[in-house]
DNA sequence: ACCTGAACACCGTTCAAGT
DNA sequence: ACCTGAACACCGTTCAAGT
């Protein structure tokens, strides 16, 4: 009776948005998009599943906050020079993708979320850097945040074809063999490029795309 | 007894995949992904929900073969350049995506799909034409196809936010009000993009990113 | 061979009841 | 205020039974 417990003390394991998000990173790593359930989930943080709702709207919220958590990481990495910049930024969506192939799906969803908005504002303030004229900064900055994410949607689908532990060339060699199925007198240009999918380095093909992009927005102001 | 029925012959309205397929994409276009359901798909068909298995794999590949059907209608898309063949396959799938926004969400997943490989083959043999070397020609169709079905997902994307009638500029106006509610200054770049926002053309803007895109390609052979 | 539709094994979400 | 967990209203998919 000497010391009263302080009221604004918490428990160590009270729940929060925070721990929840957390939880829901670990489930979605393991096993994918299907295996976030609120079941799993309140499994996981030993309470029910009602009790979620009291810290996210719904699943939709939490897929996003989880993303937007993902995200947040990978932002600030500076360059010397804008045009390496924005190479960091890209490389490092491509890698978290890598790392977290759900985020992929959840980035073009509520354009209004930190993902997308920090990953637009870096681009876009490294367009000012780079001096591209005003009027034109808009569409540049659009064309390569719509390349980075659709580099990000199509990786996103690829690791979900295949299990967690396979490696790139398996499922690019994968890819390949059900392109050269079809018709070659109907598909010649697919069946020339299917030959160089299994040895390609995607990474390095992205980011040979943001360089080509770049040389085009450098035209822009002429 | 004189006429006997040939073996052969069907009921008019004998369930197939072409039929099964046609009444989901009616749903998909009334109601998004979410109405369609196979219970949903049977009412219509005046069917049992078990009979559509013996046509569709599962609900995957009755969602690609929808999504297949609406882009194999839009291939063949002639121009009297590669450049302009190239800017019509592109305008062909923003317009199918404006038209069939849950399109956008399926152009990516299983990527031997027709789908994807009509998009690929059309742009990459039009790249040929535009004398491209041979070396360069997977990295620019690359960045090409994953440029085109970035924005098709981003337009599938806000279509899914929106009441189907909203027009454009109603959508494009609600988001640059959030936009504009985060702080100008942690994010300027995006506080000043979001004036020009809601009466921007993204339409065009689409095709200005493409024919940005071909200035980088046109840069590769030097 | 094709169709029927009830049954099964799940979901996300709600909400009365507890603390 | 926060948590609990049963209940509700759905899903996709299967499968014994029909034609």
């Amino acid at each position: 009776m000497a010391t009263t417990p302080q009221p604004t003390e918490r428990r160590a394991d009270a729940l929060s948005k925070a721990r929840i998000v957390e939880a829901a990173i670990a489930l979605l790593d393991a096993g994918g998009e299907s295996a976030l359930t609120f079941r799993a989930l309140a499994g996981r943080l030993a309470t029910g599943s009602g009790a979620i709702y009291h810290h996210v709207a719904d699943k939709n919220d939490l897929l996003a906050a989880a993303s937007d958590s993902i995200i947040a990481r990978i932002v600030g990495e500076a360059g010397a020079t804008p045009r390496e910049a924005i190479r960091a930024i890209a490389a490092g969506v491509f890698d978290a993708i890598d790392d977290h192939p759900w985020v992929g799906a959840q980035l073009h969803r509520e354009p209004w979320r930190p993902a997308m908005l920090q990953i637009f504002e870096g681009v876009g303030s490294q367009l000012q850097a780079l001096g591209v004229p005003e009027p034109a900064q808009f569409d540049a900055a659009a064309v390569l945040v719509n390349y980075i994410l659709g580099v990000a949607v199509q990786n996103a689908a690829n690791a979900r074809m295949q299990p967690p532990d396979a490696d790139r060339t398996a499922l690019l060699a994968a890819v390949a063999a059900r392109w050269t199925q079809h018709d070659p007198a109907e598909y010649p240009f697919v069946h020339k490029v299917a030959a160089q999918l299994p040895e390609h380095d995607d990474r390095e093909q992205f980011l040979a795309g943001i360089d080509l992009i770049l040389v085009g927005i450098s035209g822009l102001g002429r």
